[in-house]
RNA sequence: GGCGCGGUGGCAGAAUGGCUAUGUAGCGGACUGCAAAUCCGCGUAUGCCGGUUCGAUUCCGGCCCGUGCCUCCA
């Protein structure tokens, strides 16, 4: 039985789906006008974690994440690069993509991109005006606030207090203040797109209304985003998508995954904590990036720093010693043990799917458990597969060194080794001390074993 | 001002009306030529003040502190 935490309640609730042989989920994706940061990482790999969960749940699941290729960022970013926005966010898109396959995120059913879906904005739009709660004003269209009698409910907020606490300017052509755009003009040097109401482009909210509505029909059964999209976002969404469906309902639970700071401070660009995936990638693998991203739940803020990422490669580096003694292939995938899923059934508590696996990592290790116990490594590969880790040959992964270094080549260290050992075994302990130092001031650390000495990069 | 979230050991981070995870750091020991890895053992925590209760870190109230959102935002 799944639990999820539904923002619309504000409770953990019971997950029902509409339609139990087809789960339908919808995420906010990116707006591809630069690299993705780690804070729009979060959600990708936490709702990754569900899917993974309700992939083994259910029979079949339709996760929907869009692709936003069109809004003022990127038109602005285009013309700052001299180029077309397509050029800018094709690229764009492929490193988003790139950058969330080393996050082992699986990539969702479908994923539609907002400049494929303008018709079906646009026919939303008119509906909208049709039914009497959206207007047309010099050259705009605009959804009528009023016009909804429940507005507000996901947030929690009045409309009254809304417009007490704007902070922004109201367009005079608005009728009221509250209310937000769903198509503007585009001037001619602008892109733009032929409509009823002129040449102009979709406004942001109206995007995941009609490509939700094309991909998942009216009403579907989870949507998911970041905290900061409740207001004014998704609260648009429900009220372009609900009215234009005669008031059904769009999504019956929602999920909000909590922010991330950086050293305590907000990220954000002014304050230069500002980390992109790909240059976290850099420095370390991006199991360990995702490890540090689960490693407390979801819901509630996460604080990254370096350390916490060498916390997680740390841990990630005990797990694969205890794979690699358990063997690492062959492997037919299986489900996890009711112990462990029990926490991701709870709204998805991975702090304590994490404690699970150190416990049988833990395990292992203290039974000197040996190759070819596939009980256990089949208990230690599904949990953490569920968890979206441990997807690599344990050899590699000790072997893994930070994009763009030099360092020593496989070759070089083979003969260090080779070297020390013949020091060794000649008991010259002050040479073969002095080879283990220098390779270890490179961050290669050796390991003497029974079976010989092994290494690995720190 | 409005709405919301949170304060757990050195750090990270779960859970729970009584049995106080897990990891890491620290300390002691085993193994090792010495290390590393691994193993064994040890210690330290529920912001403050009340209330309910046989018993509160957990429930309730107040206070203090921190933090998010209020039409760019994951």
């Amino acid at each position: 039985m799944l639990y999820i935490h539904n923002t619309l309640t504000r409770k953990k609730e019971e997950f029902e789906p509409i339609d139990a042989a087809d789960v339908r989920m919808y995420v906010c994706g990116p707006t591809v006008y630069d690299f993705a940061h780690l804070g729009n990482a979060r959600p990708i790999v936490v709702f990754d974690v569900l899917y993974r969960l309700l992939q083994r749940l259910y029979p079949r699941v339709t996760y929907v994440r869009n692709i936003t290729d069109i809004e003022d960022k990127i038109m602005d970013r285009a013309r700052e690069n001299g180029e077309t926005i397509e050029s800018l966010t094709a690229r764009t898109t492929q490193a988003f993509h790139d950058d969330m396959a080393a996050l082992n995120a699986l990539p969702p059913t479908v994923e539609p991109r907002a400049t494929q879906y303008i018709g079906d904005m646009v026919a939303m739009i008119e509906k909208l005006v049709a039914k009497g709660h959206a207007y047309v004003a010099e050259g705009h269209v605009l959804f009528n606030v009023p016009s909804m009698g429940n507005y507000g409910e996901l947030s929690r907020r009045s409309r009254d207090e809304l417009v007490a606490g704007a902070r922004v300017d109201v367009a005079p052509y608005k009728k009221d203040a509250a209310d937000f755009v769903l198509w503007k003009p585009s001037a001619p040097e602008q892109d733009g797109w032929d409509s009823p109401w002129g040449r102009g482009r979709p406004g942001w909210h109206i995007e995941c209304s009609a490509m939700a509505e094309k991909n998942l029909g009216a009403t579907f059964d989870i949507h998911g985003g970041g905290l900061d999209l409740i207001f004014p976002h998704h609260e648009n969404e429900i009220a372009q998508s609900r009215c234009a469906h005669d008031g059904a309902v769009l999504a019956n639970y929602w999920m909000h995954n909590g922010f991330l700071t950086v050293n305590n401070d907000k990220m954000s660009k002014s304050l230069k904590n500002f980390f992109t995936v790909r240059e976290l990638l850099a420095h370390a693998p991006g199991e360990a990036l995702r490890l540090a991203l689960l490693s407390g739940h979801y819901r509630s803020p996460l604080d990254f720093s370096i350390e916490a990422l060498q916390a997680a490669k740390a841990k990630l580096d005990r797990w694969y010693g205890a794979l690699r003694v358990v063997a690492y292939e062959p492997y037919v995938d299986c489900n996890p043990p009711s112990s462990f899923e029990g926490a991701l059934l709870d709204d998805m508590n991975t702090s304590l799917a994490i404690s699970h696996i150190d416990k049988l990592v833990n395990n292992i290790h203290a039974k000197r458990i040996t190759e070819g116990d596939d009980a256990a490594k089949n208990e230690l590969l599904s949990c953490a597969r569920a968890l979206g880790l441990l997807y690599q040959n344990p050899e590699e992964w000790f072997k893994w060194k930070p994009a763009g270094q030099s360092g020593l080549s496989d070759e070089e260290i083979n003969a260090q080794i080779a070297a020390r050992l013949a020091a060794r075994q000649a008991k010259n302990y002050a040479e073969s001390d002095r080879i283990r130092d220098a390779l270890a001031a490179q961050g290669v650390i050796l390991e003497d074993g029974p079976a010989g000495t092994t290494w690995r990069r720190g």
